[in-house]
DNA sequence: ACTCGGATGGTCT
DNA sequence: GACCATCCGAGTA
């Protein structure tokens, strides 16, 4: 094992200009939590790619300004966590500079680290695809909330550990799910979600 | 295995 | 007032 290994990422990862290939390079890395005095980690398994101000499926869609897209236009680097149905809150990552709104929606982990805490959080016995299979059950076994919004992935809060680039061939690229009718292509079916070939706890399939 | 409907609240038109 | 980057439980099989 390198020495790199899991050692925090800094703040240029997240700051490249090619979302898509960042959202790519944080497949097999290590997502990690200190909240509330738990420590919970697991390895990234799919993500998704967001690239306002052109892909209508983004909030910040032509470069909209709303309390809510604040967070897109800091630097790359932060966390953007928002409530959808009234009830998940779904993890994003922030890249790129400033000014130019790039995000990375982390949809699902594989448990790792403070499986029991994660267990307690989901109200689960055992562990199970839908423990962190799906973007609403990742923020809530790594216990993330609206609180955390803004937050720098430098902090001792949530952060990602580094690990060895995972191979290509590993990846399955295909088109986001869950996105609205509005949203026109190419944008609509462009293949921006990565996951990780066989692994049990990507989300489900649309 | 699957399909379906309900919960739930902030954001935007 | 419509729309969600979702999940779960109930029903059917």
């Amino acid at each position: 094992m390198i020495d790199s290994h899991w050692k925090k990422l800094p703040l240029e990862f997240y700051q490249r200009e090619d979302v898509t290939q960042i959202a790519q390079d944080l497949l097999g890395k290590k997502l990690c939590t200190n909240i509330h005095g738990a420590f919970t980690a697991g390895k990234i398994v799919e993500t998704e790619a967001y690239h306002a101000p052109e892909d209508a499926a983004s909030h910040a869609y032509l470069n909209r300004k709303t309390k809510r897209t604040m967070p897109f236009y800091q630097s790359g680097g932060i966390a953007y966590v928002y409530l959808i149905y009234g009830v998940y809150k779904l993890f994003n990552i922030i890249t790129h500079i400033e000014g130019v709104p790039h995000a990375v929606l982390i949809r699902a982990i594989e448990p790792i680290d403070g499986i029991d805490i994660m267990l307690y959080r989901r109200n689960l016995n055992k562990i199970q695809r839908n423990l962190t299979g799906g973007p609403g059950l990742t923020s809530m076994a790594l216990g993330i909330d609206m609180t955390h919004n803004g937050i720098s992935m430098t902090s001792d809060v949530i952060w990602i550990g580094d690990a060895p680039k995972v191979d290509e061939h590993e990846v399955i690229a295909s088109p986001r799910v869950g996105l609205g009718k509005n949203v026109i292509e190419p944008y609509y079916s462009i293949p921006w979600r990565f996951r990780l070939k066989n692994n049990p706890f990507t989300s489900p399939a649309k």
